[in-house]
DNA sequence: TTGTAATTTTGTAACGATAACAAATTTGTA
DNA sequence: TACAAATTTGTTATCGTTACAAAATTACAA
């Protein structure tokens, strides 16, 4: 439950990618980078009508496009049906548990990367790693498989 | 242009994934293991329609569906748009050349899969490591950028 | 401050890939 | 041959996303 991320950086992390701040573009931005659960379009929409109710689902998937063409998003592509949205630039790989179907953040050492990014004649601009598994709590003594 | 797989073999194949051959299964995974450009649902469709007047999408749909349950495909999530399909189960992984939208088989060292899959506390189903930049051929000294 | 153009937001309608479903066809086996 | 199971097919429905134009807001010049 990590809130209150304070407005002034948030509108300052827009501004340092070029997009021009506005009530809806920092709401969600502030919601992006305030949860870990690599919300759908969906989400984002029940979580800030409550307290934006003229918001519309369009400025959601406008102001998503835009901010992944500024590089201040990752977007995801894990199931070929939802679209999920990730606040986290920095370098992480994602797994993705078929019990809970939660999404996790997953820390990759940096030399890994590298080796990965070492594709000859190939200019590699992105490296997604995705893992489909059980993840640690499903795989818990305590749960039936 | 490699045609001509035997149908004996790829008959044997789909036993050998517990799937019950006919026809329709047999020719759509000839062309899925006689190609290496990771066809949609569409081109399946397209390239098998001359050949079998009759085939419905459907079927391509519940056969995909089909291979995926028994192993015998791999599914690429690659742009949360067209789902894609890859007749070879052996581990490599995925470019996505943004410039040509040709998607290439990249191999990878088995150490880096090893890697990789050293994921403290999960269980590791599947690994799928999808590269977007642009590709040796595009980079060619000929092609504007 | 006022007017105007540019930007942003919004709601509706259209699109398209996929899934649900039931009927028709084919296959396996008694 | 007969019948049940499996497979294929065509139609319809679903739903995430995009297109589009109108409305609202913002930035800026006079």
């Amino acid at each position: 439950m990590q809130e209150e991320q304070p407005i002034v950086d948030i509108a300052l992390h827009l501004k340092n990618h070029g997009i021009r701040p506005s009530m809806q573009r920092m709401a969600i931005m502030e919601y992006l980078m305030g949860t870990s659960t690599h919300p759908s379009v969906d989400v984002i929409y029940s979580h800030l009508l409550p307290k934006m109710p003229t918001l519309s689902r369009t400025t959601i998937y406008n102001t998503l496009e835009l901010f992944r063409e500024k590089g201040a998003i990752r977007v995801l592509n894990l199931d070929n049906k939802i679209t999920r949205y990730d606040g986290k630039t920095t370098e992480h790989a994602h797994f993705v548990c078929r019990r809970c179907g939660r999404i996790y953040d997953v820390e990759i050492p940096d030399e890994i990367y590298e080796q990965l990014n070492k594709l000859p004649d190939h200019l590699v601009e992105q490296t997604d790693v995705n893992y489909t598994g059980v993840c640690a709590e499903c795989l818990g003594p305590n749960v039936i498989r």
